[in-house]
DNA sequence: TTTGATTACGCAACCGATTGCGTAAATTTT
DNA sequence: AAAATTTACGCAATCGGTTGCGTAATCAAA
């Protein structure tokens, strides 16, 4: 294992100085070109590569960001880390990862971690029971730029990227509605969290307009998962009267709810209409195809990464918009068109 | 924004060397217990945090582990990631995840990034197109441990941790056989990858030792993409005569072609069986549900994550196991279960 | 009380890149 | 040709922990 080349190595070979190797690797004006030219190629030719610590210990910049996600099993968020990955990469930025898995005291831990990794800047994306920014104030502090996206918190401090839950929940119960619809679950998640609140307020203002009432017993909150679907359905096939619509606030949930429905003789959309959210790939694979809410994840990504790094590199300031809405659109199936 | 703390700072308040500060940190044996909780007080009251750049300088290690894979949006992947975030996270390893979107010249940008950014160690999970691991060398001579996992290439110099993936398409395709089928088609990905080429391969054994004949147009080679699954549903309803088996290399694949060809009019199994590979929660999502091999993507990831941090410790070596093959089971569903 | 061993800590060099300041050489101006 | 600029580069300090070696102080043994 031979040691690594460092500028004194190079700047040896050639008589010239380390100070100048460093300012001829980058391109510094100050440099001739000749000389420029000789540095590069012997860095090359002796196979140099930059010592990062040295550099970051100097510069006190790290060139990472990091970004802190509930989980990353999901269409969504996997969808959002490939685009931000990718923008990273474009300025030249590295991406450090790390799961809350839906648990505050986790999120803490993140934070910490990020903090002491020096991270240039942080994207988040909230656990579900999150319900202070606290623990990003250290990074406040030092003016570590924050973006939330999707799940967020609104806060004077931290600007976000979202789409308009309130709008999609409405709009997914007006279509609910307009197809005869009058009693309708809805399956939701903590509603600590922005999603899950809005989509329910949007759910409870469509039924208002309708002069629909609203009742407790049509609310379910559970964790949104696969598992919580199964449970939710078996608790809907108790209902009486049987609803006649599910608004899920996942397509996970939906998915597996409406297959426990359908073994139970239900059918869909007839005996019950069942819409999702997100537009994950399940919804194009369930029987009828689910109804759900296009979810911009790629271009949420992009912006909210596209951002930061502009923040970072003084392009523009973060604090120029305080909230991105993106738009997202209903994707009607036939999951939820009764027949006439 | 106030300056950082550093050892020095500490020092000065203590009246003591920074070199004891920073063995007292660390908790070191030749500082007394009592200045060592003077120092981890203060440290903790002046709210320091240690310079990882500093100490990585010094060091010439960074605590950091490089991930390469294809992709991080589907089950088994994030499944692993999570696994891996997970056992570092207990050893105080941090994780760089870098996706090669399938790309062999991707892959390569990335190895070269972990390389820059000083990895301790790789976990790695290969393109669909990679065939050789020459990108992987300077790791080699570096002495920078690798392992491969799951998408792996044989290779004398990097371990890997996989399943049994011939066994795991033989049992398949014998099950499909006991079911009384004949014309299993088989949907699968480049043959350049050792999970696909080894599931072929058992596939073609079950077959032989059948005594049934193979051809090669009951042979799909695509993307196993769900858009994919479509395109091969679509070209399997021109067969003639129609397959009664279809063994389709990942459930994704499946799904989506069984959704057509149920549009289609064929009966699943009756007309048609249907096997997926990973377990993937949509298996449990189609109707009727898919018989699968279950992937022990969480345990895969513990493994090659604690190997190869035990390597870098001290406390073993990856070279002492070339191979490890983990138990996949057959998951048999009604997909394949034909009515006697 | 003296000697030898042990404990507890400090000194100073180092890791490798960066950068403000200074200066010799080259070029332009008067 | 002398003076004023400009060009092109070097010196040396700096970032903040780490660590081999050295030593004063404390303690046990003789």
């Amino acid at each position: 294992m031979q040691k690594d080349i460092t500028i004194y190595d190079i700047a040896k070979e050639l008589n010239l100085s380390a100070a100048t190797i460093s300012r001829g690797l980058k391109n510094h004006r100050s440099i001739s070109d000749k000389t420029k030219k000789r540095i590069t190629l012997k860095a090359e030719e002796m196979g140099y590569r930059s010592n990062t610590f040295a550099s970051n210990l100097r510069q006190k910049t790290t060139n990472t960001i990091g970004v802190i996600i509930p989980r990353m099993n999901s269409n969504f968020v996997s969808t959002v880390l490939t685009a931000v990955e990718k923008v990273a990469n474009d300025f030249g930025y590295n991406v450090i990862i790390s799961q809350s898995i839906e648990n505050v005291n986790k999120e803490k831990l993140n934070t910490q971690t990020l903090f002491d990794n020096r991270v240039d800047g942080v994207l988040a994306s909230l656990a579900y029971d999150t319900d202070n920014t606290k623990h990003f104030d250290k990074f406040i502090k030092k003016q570590i730029p924050i973006i939330f996206f999707d799940r967020i918190i609104e806060c004077d401090d931290i600007p976000s990227v979202v789409i308009d839950n309130f709008k999609s929940g409405y709009d997914l119960t007006q279509h609910l509605i307009s197809q005869g619809c009058t009693r309708i679950v809805h399956i939701t998640g903590n509603q600590k969290r922005n999603v899950y609140r809005d989509r329910f307020k949007g759910y409870r203002k469509a039924l208002a307009e309708a002069g629909i009432d609203f009742t407790d017993d049509l609310l379910i909150v559970n964790k949104l998962t696969e598992d919580a679907g199964i449970e939710a359905a078996n608790n809907i096939l108790k209902m009486k009267p049987l609803p006649d619509a599910i608004f899920s606030a996942n397509d996970i949930c939906a998915a597996s709810c409406m297959q426990v429905l359908k073994q139970n003789g239900i059918r869909i959309p007839d005996d019950m209409a069942i819409t999702g959210f997100n537009n994950d790939p399940v919804s194009r694979l369930t029987e009828p195809n689910l109804t759900t809410v296009n979810y911009p994840a790629f271009r949420m990504g992009e912006i909210a990464a596209t951002n930061l790094i502009n923040h970072l590199q003084g392009v523009s300031s973060i604090f120029d918009t305080h909230k991105i809405i993106l738009k997202s659109e209903l994707l009607i199936r036939e999951s939820s068109l009764k027949k006439k």
